[in-house]
RNA sequence: UCCGCAGUAGCUCAAUGGCAGAGCAUUCGGCUGUUAACCGAAGGGUUGUAGGUUCGAGUCCUACCUGCGGAGCCA
């Protein structure tokens, strides 16, 4: 495919950008070059077609054989010479390298080492010309980075949906997917979808009519690439249309399961690698996706280390609950992680506070909207923490959720039809409700006639006893205290009521659920040797977990967050199936 | 595991025990502003499976399968 620039305008850029960055380290990443050379509005495939794209022509004929080095200063695999690779290099510091045909490796495979020992790489399909290159150094500058050459189709010019009102007059190109179609006798109107938005393109029939013969024939979620010019609508919901002047087909599909109308949630959770794409769970995962940022960014600025637990262990955290069982070379059984939470307490002694976050997987046989088989959890634990301390945690950790949610996810929230109230009316402090105090309030809500269930001290709090709890607040709210009996065999006791352990749950509102659970370990070898003997553990299994005791045991709490409740409860949607790509439930292991 | 509900065209759903239907999707035709577009036409069925009752079963009965909701357990 031939570039759409011209060799002068690209000479242009080149120079401009030689002119203002200069190279002034030893090592070069990716993310120096791409600051120094990329405008802060663009996508890293500008900076590729900006640095590469003269090269296209020079490295226009990739091959899958690899040629051998011929000098030890600029090896260069993959059809490309090192010549070619002078050449290139020429009046350039720095080039991009891209391997293969998706993107992410375009985003991924750019530091040397993460290059250097694969083979060859074979780039060559129907619709991608790159060249693979390999570089070391040359002269004094450190270039290091193996590079990549162009990648036309994918990143010339290439806008997105989001950034088009920058962009009203001008001519852009689109690439991107039919969300739908509709059409008249002389116009066609084509809704396109990139993953960052929706636009209408208009075709109007006079103006082309091939054009227009083009965009009727093109059926849902075909993938095409459209260039038009920019058009200010109010009647747009985005504010802008495009006017097409342009329409490459890159695939056209045909009898696309989903339509624009009504389907029921098993066809769609049978198409789910499909419904991902449709608005509304786009939107739960956008929402999904800020609510993992800003947990990550919360403890990442407050201090915490990301030590990840295995998802392979050899026993049970708290025996009581199901587990998957997994055949480990035969002789072992290994079981699928239900909670990180023991290696927790080893990272918080080595780290002072630390969080794993990952997947966790639970073999209940649970069939409720807040359920599944396969989740996300994040899980801190602090040392010289209290379960008071926990609260504070959690607490904060809400507030930065919830905040991150409204400033980020606005339309996504409109979409989903969230009531937003809801989310602004959180702050703190969330109250903090001691259980012998929550087991007051249920017989309370008994004796009014508003819970069918009269609460007996001692027990757990069901879906119904939750629900009410927290509709008493309209905010989360944490209960503590918990039964000593109803908890797992770690937890710190208050040592004025032995039969209460220093557990905490946050209860979220509207009916979510509990979406934190957690407390102060127990930090005595003696109380945990009886615990896991009471509680018929396997003791050798607990031994390093023992050790923790041994070797400077301190007092020290953490919890866990489920991601799904949480991102359910800021969507505001019914069930956690739909806040996760792939759902893993009973009764469900598809797609 | 237990309790309740459902299964009919690709999808969403109708059909007193009496001819198997509609909307959307698909294909074709029409329309200059549609936005779940609209108008016209065509194709599309072993009514979840297996038995039973009946002159006659999508409809009633039994078992099974699949899914949904809830309980328990949990984040």
């Amino acid at each position: 495919m031939p570039s759409r620039l011209s060799r002068g305008e690209l000479d242009d850029r080149q120079d401009r950008r030689d002119a203002h960055h200069r190279p002034s380290g030893r090592t070069h990443r990716l993310g120096c070059i791409r600051s120094r050379v990329v405008p802060a509005r663009s996508h890293y495939g500008t900076a590729v077609t900006r640095v590469a794209c003269r090269e296209t022509k020079i490295l226009s004929r990739p091959s899958r054989r690899a040629r051998p080095a011929e000098d030890r200063r600029s090896r260069v695999r993959c059809g490309v010479s090192a010549a070619d690779v002078a050449a290139l290099l020429e009046g350039c510091r720095y080039v991009l390298i891209s391997i293969g045909s998706s993107r992410k490796d375009t985003l991924h495979t750019v530091h040397r080492s993460d290059v250097q020992d694969r083979p060859a790489f074979g780039a060559q399909s129907s619709h991608v010309s790159d060249a693979k290159l390999h570089l070391e150094t040359r002269d004094r500058d450190p270039i290091r980075l193996g590079i990549l050459v162009r990648y036309q189709q994918y990143t010339m010019k290439q806008t997105y949906i989001k950034d088009l009102k920058g962009h009203i007059g001008e001519t852009v190109t689109l690439k991107g997917w039919l969300y739908n179609k509709r059409s008249s006798g002389k116009l066609v109107f084509l809704q396109l979808r990139d993953g960052t938005g929706i636009v209408q393109c208009v075709v109007f029939r006079p103006n082309s009519e091939e054009l227009f013969e083009a965009a009727n024939s093109i059926g849902q979620e075909s993938s095409i690439i459209v260039t038009g010019t920019v058009k200010e609508d109010t009647r747009s919901s985005i504010g802008v249309e495009l006017d097409v002047t342009g329409l490459e087909i890159v695939q056209n599909s045909h009898e696309y399961p989903i339509t624009p109308k009504e389907h029921g949630t098993e066809f769609l959770m049978d198409h789910r690698h499909l419904w991902i794409r449709s608005k509304k769970q786009h939107a739960v995962l956008k929402v999904r996706h800020s609510v993992i940022k800003a947990t990550r960014d919360f403890f990442d600025n407050n201090g915490f280390t990301l030590a990840d637990t295995p998802i392979f262990t050899p026993a049970a955290c708290e025996g009581t609950t199901t587990l998957f069982e997994v055949d480990y070379f035969g002789d072992d059984k290994a079981y699928l992680t239900q909670s990180g939470q023991l290696y927790n307490e080893a990272t918080a002694a080595a780290f002072g506070k630390s969080y794993a976050f990952g997947p966790t997987f639970r073999a209940e046989k649970s069939k409720t909207r807040r359920h599944l088989t396969e989740f996300w959890m994040v899980e801190p634990e602090v040392a010289y923490a209290s379960y008071e301390d926990m609260m504070d945690l959690g607490e904060g950790l809400i507030l930065a959720i919830v905040e991150r949610v409204l400033t980020d996810r606005q339309e996504e929230l409109k979409v989903l039809e969230r009531d937003i109230a809801k989310l602004e009316a959180i702050s703190a402090p969330f109250p903090r409700l001691h259980y012998d105090d929550a087991v007051n309030m249920l017989r309370e809500g008994h004796e009014k006639g508003e819970l069918e269930n009269n609460f007996e001290w001692g027990g757990d709090f069901g879906a119904a006893d939750e629900t009410y709890l927290s509709n008493q607040f309209g905010k989360p709210v944490f209960v503590h205290h918990f039964p000593t009996a109803i908890k797992g065999f770690y937890f710190e006791v208050d040592k004025d009521r032995p039969e209460c352990a220093l557990g905490i749950d946050l209860l979220a509102p509207e009916g979510y659920g509990e979406i934190i659970g957690g407390g102060e370990r127990a930090a005595s070898l003696e109380y945990l040797e009886k615990q896991i003997e009471a509680h018929n553990l396997p003791r050798e299994a607990f031994e390093w977990y023992l050790d923790l005791r041994r070797y400077g045991s301190v007092p020290h709490a953490g919890f866990g967050m489920g991601i799904e409740r949480c991102t359910a409860w800021m969507c505001g949607i019914e069930h956690v199936r739909e806040t996760i790509p792939f759902p893993r439930m009973l009764y469900r292991l598809k797609p």
